[in-house]
DNA sequence: GTATTTGCAAACACTTTGCAAGCAT
DNA sequence: ATGCTTGCAAAGTGTTTGCAAATAC
């Protein structure tokens, strides 16, 4: 798996997800990994993936992000970052760097609200999009 | 309605509707809404209250917004602000203002994205829970 | 060999759709 | 009167669960 550390069992399933997880430049669903595995040959019932998904999840090998489409998309954990989501044509593309970092100290003192985490996601046009 | 120009009919249901969200401090979901109906001995069907949502999400006079729980959350539209969101007890907080104004400029500039929104929420420990 | 993982069927949670009946204007 | 709104039933998504069979180690 992507972590040497975790003793998971390496089914043929769980390394394929794996592998497309590191491929992917974009926050996938899990129907995405679905198709994928169906390309590859490797009919893994969508049960098995969500649980893979879980899984990962769970042991924070991935993230689970949400874009405002009524279900979860999935990444594999890297630097912290946000993401620009083309409302036109769906493209992701990522800005890196914790950009609210000193939002988060304000907020911290003025609110008395321990921040363990966030979600930050502009929607708009890419420079595609804007021709 | 919320907003008199919008020439909706005003039923019952939907000025039922309103006025929880009116009241509501905190973005209500779709079933604490068919909960409030219920209370005031409206027996409205829960397509009815998706439909109204959808009517007043469309005529931007709500909000529709998602805290990583796989579903959605309806509020009043009003001034820009953001959430702060208890992982313990549950419990919203808003923040005022637009605190990434200065980001989205940065970004537009750096990365020819043509910004249009954008959703940031905060998860962690409000006041009471940390004690 | 054994505990983990899988597939299947089924259920679940949330949301949407089609259509006929009902209501606001 | 008529076009908008509702309820009902059903279906559509996305996701989870129980259990027996299969498999990685």
């Amino acid at each position: 798996m992507v972590q040497a550390q975790l003793n998971f069992k390496k089914t043929p399933a769980r390394l394929a997800i794996s592998e497309f997880l590191t491929g992917a430049n974009t926050p996938v669903d899990a129907e995405q990994i679905i198709q994928y595995l169906r390309s590859q040959k490797l009919d893994t019932n969508k049960v098995t993936v969500y649980r893979t998904l879980d899984l990962l999840f769970k042991n924070q090998v991935i993230d689970r992000v949400e874009f405002g489409e009524g279900k979860y998309r999935y990444e594999l954990k890297k630097n912290h970052h946000h993401h620009l989501i083309c409302t036109n044509c769906g493209k992701v593309q990522d800005v890196e760097g914790n950009l609210v970092e000193n939002l988060e100290k304000k907020i911290q003192e003025d609110k008395s609200f321990m921040i363990q985490g966030h979600s930050l996601e502009f929607f708009g046009l890419c420079a595609n999009c804007q021709k």
